[in-house]
DNA sequence: TCAAAAGTGTTCCATTTACACCCATGT
DNA sequence: ACATGGGTGTAAATGGAACACTTTTGA
């Protein structure tokens, strides 16, 4: 009882998904030691004592990638007894999201190198990573119908067209322009901004700002964004 | 890196709800030893080398308390710094439910005592466990709108109006007997039963069943179970 | 002037909500 | 016969889905 599991190593695990031009890619490293040494996984490690889970999660996304993430969750505990050729190792995983302009890679410590990988187009993963990849995809997927995270993979500005794109890539199906457009300014959670972008051919478009202010507000008065 | 935190241990504690009589109530336990040496607390404990998540906690359920769960998920895993006075613990929170007739309690092991306390009148928990059934009674208020787990917490067989009673009682608000019923029936995943159920006065009562393999049909089909 | 993307309303249909009386039994 | 809870349908309102043309720019 005083010392008990002391064979039992914890984890964290980042799945962070970004997003650009109509695709949804996932931020892996190239593992630089054993085991799967040269092989792609999600970056991560073990947890220092001294350090919460959120902690080790952004230490380990830094050292491993430089990116600087604007979005995480926990998204679940992998806890099987042989997921890990070490032995018994326990991964509490997260989910990410982050802004464009957060993309520059850096590689190091552990990492051979970091990778944006379009999320219909991955290499083979390590240990049960593509398990959990697969479960972070379904949140991501259900959890935009529900929860405003999607300005969370756009510029702080972007055009409505952007965020439409977003929804139909990540619901897999078409979204009208119209109806869309109606629900969103329906909650006010846009300001639209004096700017505007014009992208080559076509009317130039406004651009939108995600108001988090009035959102947090909507949630207390029990105001659900549901698409 | 060979021997990373060996000082990080890994509990699994378990939200066990139960409803009987309107009311909803959760398993807890009193700790036989300290740290809260006395003091209720969910039911838990260290997760042993060679077993899943899952097996501990059902274990520990089995030992502690001797109930018998029939739904199990996981619900959150709580990685603060300083939530155990004995060091670092990490733990693994699971969310379940039991039919009435598993709830005859025998506690043993690390249990001076197995209660089921009505979630309106808890006692004083131990560590960070409130905090952990807070999150717990969320999700299971959330979780009856989407996903059909209340008839987890009913008898297999069971009247109309102990649902609806449920539901009211989770939702907090008054529930429309008829279009609750209308909703309900629309899914065709109760089956009447031949039999009638008579609790005192007033008309007797059909029972009905929950048909889980027409749910799970509903589900391949993608038709959504929601209230 | 043509191609390309942005912007904008109305109608129809489905779903949800509100609502009240009769039925079968126990006392 | 009366009290108690079970069982049932309809109408109104709301929200979601379908749908096409005009506007503004770059080439």
């Amino acid at each position: 009882m005083s010392f008990p599991n002391p064979q039992i190593k914890l984890t964290v695990d980042a799945v962070v998904f970004g997003y650009e031009a109509g695709n949804i890619s996932v931020l892996l490293i190239q593992r630089k030691y054993d085991p799967f040494k040269g092989k792609w996984a999600l970056p991560g490690g073990f947890v220092l004592e001294e350090e919460s889970l959120e902690e080790a999660v952004e230490r380990e996304l830094r050292e491993e990638t430089g990116v600087a993430i604007n979005y995480l969750e926990q998204l679940y505990t992998f806890g099987g007894v042989n997921r890990d050729p070490r032995g018994r190792v326990v991964s509490v995983a997260y989910f990410g999201l982050i802004h464009p302009d957060g993309h520059t890679l850096e590689a190091s410590t552990d990492a051979e190198a970091a990778k944006w990988f379009d999320i219909n187009d991955l290499p083979q993963l390590s240990f049960d990573h593509s398990h959990i990849l697969d479960m972070a995809i379904e949140r991501l997927k259900g959890k935009i119908t529900y929860e405003p995270i999607g300005f969370e993979l756009l510029d702080t500005k972007f055009p409505f067209s952007d965020l439409e794109k977003l929804y139909s890539t990540l619901l897999g199906r078409p979204v009208d322009r119209r109806n869309f457009r109606k629900k969103i300014n329906s909650l006010k959670i846009l300001d639209e901004l004096d700017e505007k972008i014009s992208l080559g051919a076509g009317r130039p478009a406004s651009l939108f700002r995600f108001n988090e202010t009035r959102y947090k507000q909507l949630q207390k008065e029990g105001i659900i964004f549901e698409i």
